[in-house]
DNA sequence: TTACTGTATCACTATATAAGCATGTATGGT
DNA sequence: ACCATACATGCTTATATAGTGATACAGTAA
């Protein structure tokens, strides 16, 4: 693995994306995107939310680049558009489940003392 | 890439995790780890911060399992215990970077409109 | 023009949390 | 026992932001 080395400015962009994604809302909205484009009534629908709120964190993931807008008639059309963040979701998925396994293997010895031996 | 297709429960924990990860002190604290095991004291001299804040902080990271604690006489090591987070770093500073070269582009027909077409 | 639909923004409240200082705790040396 | 060192934790203040309802704005149709 390559050092960071990050300067303190891309610290800060680094920092103000994974902040971005570290809300439980809007990675429920990227997901729903992850189907393809939709409206803001759509995802108004799909996550049961009330509007302002879905907007509001729509314009929050457009504002770092993360979704893209387009209108059409009355409609607006948010889609991703860095599918980097699916990546993200995917490591992070994977580290925090191989965590869970490892922690579980940790209790077992306790819980089950003999159970060890069997491998 | 296979669909997300995340738990509400999954959710919160990935989001949990953006979220340690959103803050740029934490970042500065993982790319200094990233050359090895450190002490909280030699943490507070590489940063140039006040030791509680560092040691909130370590707290918080050790929390989520992304750093390890180890003890030592009165010293406490800290080091890096999920590798992941090298990889999610340099995945988005290479979003962001491709991204800003995006938007220069994007920019340059403006200033310099016949410059557009050498390609 | 007016009315209607779809989105965005404003204003407010409530909550979360970062920074900083003071204090508590654990380990080792005397 | 005592003190010193290294770290953690409480407490307070300031700031950021999520959620919500009211309202403004943009596009379409009559």
């Amino acid at each position: 693995m390559a050092s960071l080395a990050l300067s303190d400015r891309m610290i800060n962009i680094v920092a103000r994306r994974f902040h971005t994604l570290g809300e439980p809302y809007r990675l429920r909205l990227l997901q729903a995107l992850e189907a393809g484009e939709m409206t803001v009534g759509e995802l108004v629908q799909a996550l049961d939310g009330n509007q302002p709120n879905v907007s509001k964190h729509l314009r929050i993931l457009h504002d770092i680049g993360l979704v893209s807008r387009r209108r059409e008639a009355t409609s607006i059309f948010y889609a991703i558009s860095d599918p980097m963040v699916l990546q993200l979701c995917e490591l992070v998925c994977r580290s925090a489940e191989q965590q869970s396994r490892q922690q579980l293997d940790e209790l077992q010895p306790i819980a089950r003392p003999s159970a060890r031996r069997k491998k």
